[in-house]
RNA sequence: UGACUUAUGGUGUAAUGGUAGCACUGCAGUUUCUGGAUCUGCCUGUCUAGGUUCGAAUCCUAGUAAGUCAACCA
């Protein structure tokens, strides 16, 4: 384990910093506990990934414990459906929890937490109504004015304290407020709700139990707290919450254990929305076909498009924790799963538009077994065999009649491999009444076997092909980015009508090689010079249906688009 | 016209007062039975102005720009 040579220090990021430091000095008494907090409400995206991979992260890189909690404290929003999903995908991730916590656990602890803020003079009942309210908190430059009610007695408050959780009072009636200064500069010092009245939904955990529930502000770092969190890692848009989180500890903390919120900057990436609402508006609306969407930015999307959970750890790994808040170029996604899946995809011959290639010269009826590797980056993962044959298919773009100088693929007179095969030349084609082209033509060389001696002879192109023979039809979804601009978010125009019409193309009577019928969901491969695949969960033992994880680069492509 | 925060190549991120480095992108080449991968090289950067210091991307001041905050959401 000792490394005698220096492989350089990997820089810690400004988290991982800080908790060093508090390390040394001895804080906490040397214990890092974290927690993952959502509230389950929808489902988790590759922003969250970023910060499960901090808060898991952290505690096992520092003999710490992370746990899940939910924030389940507004029974309107929440469900069961969600909590279940959340889980699913943070295992996916490859992290296991310590222990699941509900914030609805606390929901006893902060009520009596709550009493003792009103009986210290530090929380009211405020009977004023939302407007009323919103009205009287000013704007960051005007102070707020106090409520009427701000100075009532405390053993009022209490009473209606406790009205409002006995089903007596109806929403919006009153709310408790903490008292702390209308006139502050950070607006949430300005008497902050710390409860409100929800009686219409059902809590997914406690049911129709509590009629009153905490603010999240008033619940967060009390369960952080409660639970003996010392990191509470979240991201910058709560950094003004920070003062809040310190106000209420500082009130009832009693050792010297506090945890300490410190944020980093969430995850923005080119060419996606990463709101929960606008992701709840694309699925409801039926912009997309669910979270699972293979275009969505889900950790369920993702997994369906071909995103394993190594590329995906590859990709945060490359983006870092910091203050800044940017914006990832989605490049950086696909370059994260490419260099993956390179490592791990089996090679398969697949072709999408498929147009039939006959070798004249290759006696009819006859077929050969060929020998292909599975992986040439991956000597262990073997090999497969192929079947060649008169007939093949080859894709449509592989065939050029009049080609310019820089097309290494078939047109006629011109030499290529048909790859793990033989050298072929094109002789011609044969088109129908309409001119399209419905064969073409072509002699192989006996002697250039992938192996035998003229083998090594020199051509510019190498093919992927497959044989009439036994080549199954497949239904190959081809995905491209779901916005067509790149920071769909900071648009004025409705994010709707900046959707890419050409996000998704499906392609049917592709051809593939017919083991890959036998492949279960999600197995990944990589088509030979087309891109990463896996097998989208919709097949069915007559339709086999391929998503498009990711294209290989394409120098051609790129190359052809320049003129 | 408030508070908090941030500012390093096109993008993201290092350098923790002492040589501005890495990755992605782009470009050029090498190599290849995938126009993939590999390997090599190149392009491009410390927001501005002052100050402290032998020395500043780093510390201080001011300016500029950007983000967040005024839900009975989290």
């Amino acid at each position: 384990m000792e490394a005698t040579t220096e492989t350089p220090k990997k820089s810690l990021n400004f988290i991982e910093a800080m908790v060093e430091q508090d390390l040394r000095e001895g804080r906490n008494n040397g214990r890092i506990q974290t927690r993952f907090p959502p509230e389950p409400n929808g489902y988790l995206h590759i922003g969250h990934a970023k910060a499960i991979c901090m808060d898991f992260g952290i505690a096992d890189k520092y003999n710490g414990i992370c746990n899940l909690r939910f924030d389940d404290t507004n029974p309107a929003k929440e469900d069961v459906e969600y909590v279940d999903s959340i889980q699913e995908d943070i295992q996916w991730l490859g992290y296991q929890w310590k222990n699941v916590y509900y914030a609805s656990d606390y929901f006893q602890q902060l009520w009596d937490l709550a009493e003792k803020f009103i009986l210290d003079g530090k929380a009211y009942i405020d009977e004023q109504s939302a407007e009323t309210i919103a009205k009287q908190k000013g704007s960051p430059t005007v102070p707020g004015v106090e409520s009427p009610f701000r100075n009532r007695p405390a053993e009022e408050s209490l009473a209606l304290f406790r009205n409002m959780n006995s089903g007596e009072v109806p929403e919006g009636a009153m709310v408790l407020r903490a008292k702390i200064d209308m006139a502050a500069s950070n607006m949430h010092f300005r008497d902050p709700i710390m409860y409100r009245i929800i009686t219409d939904h059902p809590h997914h955990r406690t049911g129709w139990t509590w009629k009153a529930y905490p603010m999240y502000d008033f619940a967060h770092g009390q369960s952080d707290y409660f639970e003996g969190v010392t990191h509470s890692l979240c991201t910058l848009e709560f950094e003004v919450h920070r003062p809040l989180y310190d106000w209420f500890i500082d009130q009832f903390q009693d050792s010297d254990y506090r945890p300490r919120q410190t944020e980093f900057n969430r995850l923005n990436i080119t060419y996606t929305v990463m709101s929960k609402r606008k992701m709840l508006q694309l699925v409801n609306e039926g912009l997309v076909t669910g979270w699972d969407d293979p275009r969505m930015p889900t950790l369920c999307g993702l997994r369906r498009r071909g995103y394993s959970p190594a590329s995906i750890h590859n990709f945060i790994d490359k983006i870092g924790y910091t203050k800044y808040d940017g914006i990832i170029d989605l490049g950086l996604l696909e370059h994260s799963a490419r260099e993956t899946l390179n490592k791990s995809a089996t090679r398969v011959n697949a072709v999408l538009n498929p147009v039939k290639l006959i070798v004249t010269n290759y006696p009819e009826g006859q077929t050969e077994v060929l020998n292909t590797e599975n992986n040439p980056e991956d000597p262990s993962a073997g090999s497969r065999e192929l079947i060649f044959s008169r007939e093949l298919y080859i894709e449509r773009e592989d065939f050029m009649e009049d080609a310019p100088k820089k097309f290494f693929r078939m047109t006629p007179g011109q030499e290529v491999r048909l790859k793990s095969a033989y050298i072929v030349k094109c002789t011609g084609v044969k088109k129908n009444e309409d001119g399209a082209i419905e064969e073409i033509h072509c002699e192989y060389d006996a002697n250039t076997k992938s192996g035998m001696p003229d083998a090594n002879r020199k051509v510019k192109g190498t093919l992927h092909w497959l044989s009439t023979e036994n080549a199954v039809d497949a239904e190959v979804r081809l995905y491209d980015r779901l916005f067509s601009i790149e920071n769909p978010s900071a648009d004025e125009r409705d994010f709707r009508a900046l959707i890419n019409p050409d996000s998704l193309k499906v392609l049917t009577g592709c051809k593939v090689e017919p083991w890959l019928k036998n492949e279960p969901a999600l197995a990944h491969f990589q088509f030979q010079r087309t891109g990463y695949f896996n097998i989208d969960p919709d097949t069915t033992a007559d339709r086999l249906i391929f998503n498009r994880t990711v294209s290989l680069k394409d120098s051609w492509a790129k190359e052809q688009s320049r003129s």
